[in-house]
DNA sequence: CGGATAATTGATAAGACTCAATACGCGTGG
DNA sequence: CCACGCGTATTGAGTCTTATCAATTATCCG
């Protein structure tokens, strides 16, 4: 309701009747926000592969934007099970949509650097600044987008086509272009905790696009985006022919 | 970040180390927003059975609270597939979410009564008074938790688990107790295509759960939920004895 | 009552999971 | 520098869940 013009990638949205297309473009909400944090004091945390940054239900303490690394936002069962709400990208927020208690786990998926900040520090300012606060809703709305697709995902999509949509959107968020180079900091496993698969699933199914013609497959952390059509029509669920 | 309560019923969520349990109760910031509004002038609007209360990609132009009936929140797509976010009751928001466009398609589930409220109208509410702001937030926070879950659920539960779940959810916010009839509004078509299953599949599972005598099933839109605790241990993933 | 829509149940098949075996990558220590 | 070992990735074989297709029954509404 707050006017707020949030693009952000829908790698499955297609010209629609009323619905202007959204370009696949870096979501700048977080980058504006960023900027407005820093000024504030603060300070410089790094974390080690796999360690957690903060816990579920634990106080929100402070604030974080990633300077470098990639940080996986995750909920653990007491089966054992895991599931991966998101990953979070140099220049993202973290802690930011969060209440008084973290909504998730926060575990770095590589060698993490962040900048923190203290919470109440950052609510003064949005008590005091209106533009932090359009900058906040703006960034909240293009979180909850995201997840909007990410349900879309789960809901509607075959395994192929949840996989194109994933890297469609790793892609979007680090405008990897085609034919460029894709990093994939996270595992196999944390792939497939965030798509609802297994990991042989994600395995069979990046072969599968390997095979085709559609992605390369340098090493296991880095994707070729050789034909980024096809992958788009693929996550469009366009597989049939 | 900023200091809120919220509270939202987690199905599937456990008396985890940190987080305290959240009980199942029907979610109240719905009611506090509505209640800041009901002093504002606006109208009152009927829709009937399928009726579209307004679609994705439209501007929104009105703030709608549910006074009766329910309300689905979708999605479609060119392939004619469906997907519902979510169902919303009497005494939720509608449009409350969206930005300049809405996020979703509103459909009428059954006969709807809508309040409606002009947009800038209620901008002009959220400028001037921080308590509003803090109720939105609240609002909003609590859809996103929502969502959490739903996403959990879609990533990670078994068709059996997703309608436990489900069922679970709707009693939570309908504050229907153990052996209370639930009303389900919605077909089993809608029920499907918010699950990301069949309706074959659904209609399967309730015959599964009406076999094992959890819940009765005296017409096809009410469930009495005899085995309240017994929901709960399938939602949580304990079905397997 | 009759037609249409929705719900249910059955039979079959496809897709994804599980289990198992192997290959790869990387860090460690000899 | 190379061999070893551990974790991760990949591939294969078989099974199970759920989707699909088809047929029947129930429900709604004029």
């Amino acid at each position: 309701m707050i006017a707020l013009n949030a693009r952000y990638s829908k790698a499955w949205a297609e010209p629609e009747r009323h619905a202007p297309v959204r370009p696949l473009s870096p979501d700048t909400s977080s980058d504006r926000l960023g900027g407005m944090l820093q000024d504030q004091r603060g300070g410089r945390q790094a974390f080690e592969k796999n360690n957690t940054i903060f816990s579920e239900g634990h106080p929100v303490d402070r604030i974080y934007r990633i300077i470098g690394g990639t940080v996986r936002l995750c909920r653990h069962t007491q089966n054992g099970n895991r599931y991966i709400a998101d990953f979070l990208l140099p220049g993202d927020m973290l802690g930011f949509i969060d209440q008084n208690e973290h909504l998730f786990t926060a575990e770095a998926v590589d060698q993490v650097n962040l900048a923190y900040y203290p919470r109440n520090q950052i609510a003064r300012l949005f008590d005091s600044d209106a533009n932090v606060r359009t900058n906040f809703l703006l960034h909240f709305s293009a979180r909850m987008m995201a997840f909007q697709d990410h349900l879309f995902t789960l809901a509607c999509q075959s395994a192929k086509e949840r996989l194109a949509s994933f890297i469609l959107r790793l892609a979007g968020r680090t405008a990897t272009g085609a034919g460029q180079r894709l990093n994939l900091s996270m595992g196999r496993r944390d792939i497939a905790d965030h798509l609802g698969l297994s990991v042989e699933t994600i395995c069979r199914s990046l072969a599968q696009l390997r095979d085709a013609g559609v992605v390369e497959i340098p090493n296991v952390h880095q994707l070729v985006l050789t034909e980024l059509e096809t992958l788009r029509s693929i996550a469009r669920g366009a597989a049939a022919e």
